[in-house]
DNA sequence: AAGCGGCCCAACCGCTCCACG
DNA sequence: ACGTGGAGCGGTTGGGCCGCT
C-alpha cells in the first residue's frame, strides 16, 4: 500500500526561493492566514510543496523573526537550554522570541559547539572532557546516544509530552489594520523585487501583524523609486500577475472548500 | 587575480507525531 | 482500535561566500 508522498514532486520547483516566490507566499499568507500548507502552494499559484512553504515562511517570510546574531547571553541561553533539552531546537526555539528552530540549530552546529570544545566542555553531555578522549567522544557524537537520543530510548523518560508543554501555539491568523491594509493595497501593486525585503517589513503584535510606519515609508520610497525608473519594468512584481489582489477583503478559507476539490484533490 | 579550502546557512529528506474519520 | 494523511521535527546536504595562499 505504502503512503502517499505529502507532495506530488513531478513539476515542483526546488531550490533556492526566488524574490517574486517570497512575495508570493507573503501575499497570499498575509490575505488568507494558514491553515492547510498542502493546498497554499496551489492556491498562491507556486510550484512548490506546502511543506517546502511551510518552511520558507518559518524560517525567513516570518513577520516576527529577529534578524542578525545571536548575542552572548542569547548562546549562553541555548547551551543552557541544550543541556536541559538535547538537541530538541524547536523546544530550544520556543522560549526565545523570533529565532526559529533551524537558525538554533545552525548556530550551534557551527558556533556554540566550537566554543563549548573550546571551553574544554563536551558538547553532547555538557561535561567536562579530557584532551586524550577528545576525538572519541567526536567520532561517537553520532552513534553515542546525547540527551535527545536517550529521551528517545526510554518512553518513561521522555519528559514533557507536548500537552504538558507550557508553550502555547498561536494561530497563525494574520490581520493588518484597515489603515495598513489600505496603504499595501494602494502601494504594493509594484513592489521592487531586489529592493524590498518584505520578510524584515512587518512585525507580530499579538496574532497581529503590523507595519512600522518606518518601515512602510521605506517601502514607500522604494516604491516610489522603482516608479520613476526603468528599473521597474523589468524587475517589478504586479500582484496582477499573480490573480491575487491585496485590495481583496480577507478571503475565506472556507471558500476554498469547494476549490480543493476541483483543482487538485 | 586565481585557486583552494573552510564556514555558514537555506533548504531538503525522512521520520515521527497527532488529529480525525 | 486502527488507518490515513497533514504538520512538525531533527539530521543532513550543497552551494555560495569569504579569507588565505
Amino acid at each position: 500500500m505504502g503512503r502517499k508522498p505529502c507532495c506530488d514532486k513531478i513539476g515542483l520547483k526546488r531550490g533556492p526561493w526566488t524574490i517574486e516566490e517570497d512575495h508570493r507566499l507573503m501575499n497570499f499568507i498575509l490575505n488568507n492566514g494558514i491553515h492547510c500548507w498542502r493546498i497554499v502552494p496551489k492556491l498562491a499559484g507556486l510550484l512548490r510543496c506546502g511543506k517546502s512553504c511551510r518552511l520558507r515562511w518559518i524560517n525567513y517570510l516570518r513577520p516576527d523573526l529577529k534578524r542578525g546574531g545571536f548575542t552572548d547571553a542569547e548562546e549562553d541561553r541555548i547551551m543552557e537550554l541544550h543541556s536541559q533539552l538535547g538537541n530538541r531546537w524547536s523546544k530550544i526555539a520556543s522560549h526565545f522570541s523570533g529565532r526559529t528552530d533551524n537558525e538554533i540549530k545552525n548556530h550551534w552546529n557551527t558556533k556554540i559547539k566550537k566554543k563549548m570544545k573550546h571551553l574544554g566542555l563536551d558538547p553532547a553531555t555538557h561535561e567536562p572532557v579530557n584532551n586524550s578522549i577528545t576525538d572519541q567522544t567526536e567520532s561517537n557524537q553520532k552513534t553515542e546516544p546525547n540527551m535527545c537520543s536517550t529521551v528517545k530510548e526510554g518512553e518513561e523518560t521522555k519528559g514533557p509530552t507536548p500537552k504538558d508543554d507550557v508553550i502555547t501555539e498561536t494561530t497563525t491568523t494574520l490581520i493588518m489594520s484597515d489603515n495598513d491594509e489600505e496603504l499595501l493595497a494602494k502601494n504594493c501593486k509594484n513592489l521592487c523585487a531586489e529592493e524590498v525585503d518584505i520578510g524584515s517589513l512587518f512585525e507580530m503584535q499579538g496574532n497581529e501583524i503590523s507595519i512600522s510606519s518606518s518601515s512602510f515609508s521605506s517601502l514607500y520610497s522604494n516604491i516610489s523609486r522603482c516608479e520613476s525608473s526603468s528599473y521597474i519594468a523589468q524587475d517589478s512584481i504586479s500582484l496582477e500577475q499573480w490573480d491575487l489582489d491585496m485590495t481583496d477583503p480577507l478571503v475565506q478559507w472556507d471558500l476554498f472548500a469547494n476549490l480543493e476539490d476541483t483543482l487538485f484533490l
